[in-house]
DNA sequence: CATCTGACCTAAT
DNA sequence: GATTAGGCCAGAT
């Protein structure tokens, strides 16, 4: 991935997760070769402006990451839901909705 | 320059 | 479950 800020790199592997799915921040910076830098991850959601499934982002427990009842709380769940991804007691079921590809099948499929 | 603050994570209590 | 501690690190104060 030549010349990419971390951003950039975070963004370009969000856009390949499909709807109906979800990924944690934590997973999101490990795909875009970023181990260890979920915190990065959030940063990069709130501060991009480029077009990303930012919705299908959760925490690695499940949970939504803003607070219960807040705006974008409510923002995320209804796309979520509309995605058919159900999510129970604020949590989204990783074991059933997480997207956890194999890393090499990722790196395979860049168009570079 | 020191400290605080996060759309976070893991491991250990 | 809930909490704590340590790791992470770019911006803001």
């Amino acid at each position: 991935m030549p010349n990419y800020t971390p951003c950039e790199q975070i963004c370009y592997v969000l856009k390949r997760v499909p709807a109906g799915c979800v990924v944690s921040y934590g997973q999101l910076a490990d795909l875009a070769g970023l181990p260890g830098r979920a915190r990065l991850a959030g940063r990069c959601l709130k501060e991009t402006s480029q077009n990303v499934p930012w919705h299908r982002v959760v925490r690695a427990d499940g949970k939504l990451a803003f607070p219960s009842g807040s705006e974008a709380y409510e923002d995320q769940e209804r796309r979520l839901n509309r995605e058919e991804v159900v999510i129970t007691r604020g949590r989204v079921h990783m074991q059933t909705y997480n997207w956890k590809p194999d890393i090499y099948t990722i790196l395979a499929e860049l168009p570079f």
